[in-house]
RNA sequence: GCAGUAAAUCGCCUUAUCGCUGUUUUGGUUUAUUCAAAAUGGAGGAAAGUCCGAACACCGUAGUGCAACAUAGUGGCUAAUAACCACCAGCCGUGAGGUUAGGAAAAGUGCAACAGAAAGUAUGUACAGGUCAUGCUGUAGUGAAACCAGGUAAACUCUAUGUGGUGCAAUGUCAUGUAAACCAACGUUUGAGGGCGGCACGCUCGAUUGUUGGAGGGUAGGCAGCUAAAGUGUAUUGGUAACAAUGCAUGUAGAUAAAUGAUAAGGGCUUUUUUAGCAAUAAAAAAGUACAGAAUUCGGCUUAUAGAUUUACUUAAAUA
C-alpha cells in the first residue's frame, strides 16, 4: 500500500484554497474539521489536501507545526481507506479546531470517523 | 564547607519501522518536464521581540533653511551603531563587584512636600529706629533658602553632532496578456495640472499631455534575488581590553498553506519516596527532562529558558 504524502499531493495553490474555502462544504468531528471540494486537476491524483492549526489557539509556531506534523501523520497513514470509494478528484483542507494538545491516537481515530461522515455525505447524492 | 560576585560553555542520546525536503549521480520517458533508484545535506542559543546599526535593492533634484527625531564625561574599537572596551567622576554594597537618564541653571519660561503671615508683582504680629506720612529700615519667629541667591534639564529650553524615503511582498526576469490601446467629459502656452509623502524656498516634468469617469485586462504562477557569509574553528603576534594582523584547516538548511518529522523500545540526567548500610553508596519505584521553529543576510541589544559544567574571585556578622 502507499503511504506516501508527496508534494504534488499538498494542497498548494492559492487560488484553489480560496475557492475551497469559499465554494466548500465541510464535516466536522470534533476537534477536527473538514473542508472538501469536488474540482479537477492536471495531475493523475485522487485528492490535494492540506492542513491548518488556527494562530489563535495556538500561539507558538511550535505547537502548530507539532499538530500540522500529526495530522499529516493521520492522513498519510489512513488516507488508502478514505478513498476507496471515490472515483472524482477533490480538494480537502482539514483544519484543527480544538484547544488542546492531542496525541496521534486521537488524530488516527477522530478522524477515520471524520472521513466516514464524508463518504456518507457524498454517496447520499 | 555554607553563602555570594563576575565571566564563559553545554542545553539530551541510540536503535528500528514508516515518511518530508534540497543537491548530485545513474536509468527510463522526454522540447520542457516528470518518474524510479542510490549517495549525501537538512533549525536555535535565543531561529523569538523587531529595539538600534549596516550590507544589498529600488524611488529620487535629494540642494538650503525651518520643523521633527536621535545621541550627550574622556579616549579607543568597528563596515556601522544608541552596541562593545578602557579610564575618570557620582551613587549602592562589608567585599568580589554593580550602576548612571554623567553637555549647559547669569538667555528665557515653568516647577518645589512640610513648616511659615508670606517662597513673591508678599509683608501679619511684637519690639526698636526713622519719617510730614507710609513695611520706610532692622531684629525676633518658620525653613535648606525670606528677595538675594540656590535646586530641578528621565520640565520646556539652549548648545554640539547626526538623520532623504521605502524594505526581499525590495527588485529583475520568463510565461500569460499586450496597451503610450478604446470611449466620454473637463482643462490649458501671460502655461491647466503633476513630481520631489512634514513645511517653505528651490528644482523639475509639461501636449506623443493632465485629471475624472466608463469599459476591459491583470492581480503574489515559474525562475533569479537565495545563501561563500564584515563566514566558522584553531594557533601565533600586537594591544590592559574591545579588537586587529598573519598562518593553517573547513565548506555548513534554503522551505514557500511553508520541509527538517511521527511512532515504539532502550539509555542518560535531575528530584522525591522506599529498602540495605555507621557512612560513602547501591537497588527499586514514581515524576520531571525547559524556552522555543529558519523565511534576504550579517553585527549588537532585549526578553524566555528544566537542568548541567568550568574558571577567576569575595567573606562583615554567625556556625565548624
Amino acid at each position: 500500500m502507499n503511504y506516501t504524502y508527496g508534494n504534488k499531493e499538498k494542497l498548494k495553490s492559492k487560488k484553489l484554497i480560496d475557492q475551497l474555502f469559499t465554494e466548500g462544504k465541510s464535516v466536522s468531528a470534533y476537534p477536527l474539521r473538514l473542508v472538501y471540494l469536488g474540482t479537477t486537476f492536471n495531475e493523475d491524483l485522487i485528492a490535494k489536501t492540506g492542513v491548518s492549526v488556527s494562530k489563535r489557539n495556538f500561539k507558538t509556531a511550535v505547537d502548530r507545526n507539532r499538530i500540522k506534523r500529526l495530522l499529516r501523520e493521520a492522513y498519510r497513514l489512513n488516507k488508502s481507506i478514505f478513498f476507496n470509494n471515490l472515483t472524482t478528484q477533490h480538494a480537502f483542507m482539514i483544519l484543527y479546531i480544538g484547544k488542546d494538545k492531542p496525541t496521534l491516537d486521537v488524530v488516527e481515530t477522530k478522524m477515520k470517523i471524520l472521513f466516514e461522515k464524508f463518504s456518507s455525505k457524498i454517496s447520499e447524492k
